[in-house]
DNA sequence: CCATTCTTTGGGAGCGTTCCCAAAAACATT
DNA sequence: AATGTTTTTGGGAACGCTCCCAAAGAATGG
């Protein structure tokens, strides 16, 4: 009952041609005389002829498929960037696989066999947070697979990264806060192995530097970005005297977690202590008062990192360049940081 | 400079014997001696072998790759199906390709072409709000292409399914609003089309039957769920007289847009209006106060569909059988309908 | 009109596997 | 020792396409 599959060879019989010139009419050839290439595409429509994209790709040695190793796929972050890689792969002809390693260096360094098991053409990579070593990404490098880095960058790695301005969109959030008036900034940090953390952390730094504010090392507190432990050290900020008047974190799910444990606190949000989140989620709008946050270009993320790949593929390998493209961000300011009417006021 | 891959057939010539025999030693065929099997073994593993898959796929006709269209990748519910999907197909070796339709019935159909070309061997879909026509679905089945429909499912179409018991969750979330002496209970329904819709409309119904509450139909208004029209039909609501003593809405994001307007019009919640949502999306736990949702397994949506497919796959298309799997669904009781204390009291 | 060039076509190898069939080798049975 | 049976191996076709090379055909020019 298996059907038989139309192939370029039933067109050249029924054409009494060879099938070297269907292929060449099919895939667009110049050497091919115009009324034949007419008779060719007219038949292949007819018999609902679909080029065998497996056999293309034996041939030509290409999987089509780029590859996406992500941390996690629970916050709205990387399914938005893959959304934007995917618009940019699908007009080049390109496959998407994503695989993500739920914050574990282990699941990446299996995901990173799966690319290769996938003879993956490229590979677009956001790391753990637990990544230190980056051997298994190496790999890729090594069997001349182009990677890209977006996010979460390995510093160490001489290869195309795209990330967002993070240390100026951190200054810019933290001087914000110190214009409110706040003037004992806590800051919840991200792992030190991340640059990310880094680059937000230097910001934060120099903003207070820039407006003489002593830097308090108490204050700043690096955590693992679990929900566990930010609950712990928002608790522990709260619990010093002073607290702090402002807290700036590094992500806005860290944010909107120390949002609810002030709330519960019984402190009220921005007077007592004011909050800024990194990212701009679905959630920080919601959240009341809304969180003040840095919004990044989510999906202009993933389609550069797409197109950094790409160029690649098509470039030699002598030819790569490890340019780092750095995107804008922009600080939504919400009653999180302003003592303007939220909407929460309205019935207290 | 291009490496030479390291074939079977380099692996045959090193060791003098046919590249039929490293083929049967490397697959685990029977029928090859012991010593052989370990003598290719080792040599494949010292050379650093990787079979082509490339290859594979072309003679065995299978991409081994899925399918799954979803109409959107913003909130998070179609991301964690996606998740469990990818677990189940990886275990078995498949990759997983995700296209989202953006609730737009032609990008689906384009969707469906993407699919074809890449020969997946089986798909999971999730059509469209718009999506009233199902040709474009029908010709994975005339070409042999298993597929199993999840969430949103397409009733005229034979073949397996898997949803959650919208229904029952809708008549327990009526049911528990009517037990917190609400009377006058709106539903902000799902588009007609829909099943989902239809479901968890006759379970609001039902439950209002089963406590001799009469059923008005201006307390029942279908939208596309989108958010503009969410607003619009909330205000409708609240501007009737009496209003609606509570609200069910269709999905998390209606009912949480439904709860920023309520609270922005100065209404209490649950007092003077309940809410109730479906899906228990993360941001449902984060709104004040939290809402009431119907939990659905997501990721087990993803697993579930899966397993439907790969048996498909596995099995001649005249034992395909049209099953559907409903799943369980958990009502998750918050502040958003009952009158106990909620964080926002405290601060009050 | 023939040599030269350009356009168009056909033949066939090759991509790296799998799998069938036959041959060889090893083992078992009388 | 001869035959039968099972295990193990090799040869080679096949998957459907691309691409190289040579050949045929058409066009051009002196």
């Amino acid at each position: 009952m298996k059907r038989h599959q139309i192939t370029i060879v039933d067109i050249a019989k029924e054409l009494n041609i060879s099938k070297s010139t269907v292929s060449r009419a099919l895939t667009g050839h110049p050497n091919v005389n115009e009324k034949t290439r007419e008779a060719v595409l007219s038949l292949a429509n007819k018999l609902d002829y679909q080029r065998n994209i497996l056999a293309v790709r034996l041939i030509t040695s290409k999987s089509l498929t780029l590859g996406i190793i992500v941390p996690e796929f629970l916050t709205a972050f990387f399914p938005q960037v893959v959304v934007g890689a995917q618009e940019v792969a699908a007009k080049a002809g390109y496959n998407i696989i994503v695989s993500q390693s739920n914050e574990s260096y282990e699941t990446e360094v299996a995901n990173t066999k799966v690319m290769l098991a996938n003879q993956v053409d490229g590979v677009l990579v956001s790391i753990t947070k637990e990544t230190r070593n980056f051997e298994h990404l190496k790999t890729f490098q090594r069997k001349g697979i182009p990677i890209v880095f977006f996010n979460r960058v390995c510093e160490e790695m001489k290869v195309p990264k795209v990330v967002v301005n993070d240390y100026e969109g951190a200054f810019q959030a933290v001087e914000h806060l110190i214009q409110t008036g706040k003037k004992r900034i806590a800051h919840l940090a991200g792992p030190d192995s991340l640059a990310i953390s880094r680059e937000r952390l230097n910001g934060y730094r120099d903003a207070l530097k820039k407006h003489n504010i002593p830097i308090h090392d108490e204050l700043i507190i690096p955590f693992d970005l679990s929900v566990e432990k930010a609950r712990i050290y928002v608790k522990h900020f709260l619990e010093m005297t002073p607290p702090p008047d402002a807290l700036f974190a590094i992500n806005d799910p860290a944010a909107i977690e120390a949002m609810l444990i002030i709330k519960k606190k019984g402190l009220r949000i921005p007077e007592e202590i004011a909050v800024v989140g990194f990212t701009d989620s679905y959630a920080s709008a919601l959240i009341e008062p809304g969180l003040t946050t840095v919004a990044q270009p989510v999906m202009e993320i993933g389609r550069t990192a797409v197109q950094l790949l790409l160029e690649q593929i098509d470039r030699e390998v002598s030819e790569w360049k490890a340019v780092t493209i750095m995107l804008k961000t922009k600080l939504i300011i919400r009653g999180s940081s302003k003592k303007t009417q939220t909407r929460l006021n309205l019935f207290r």
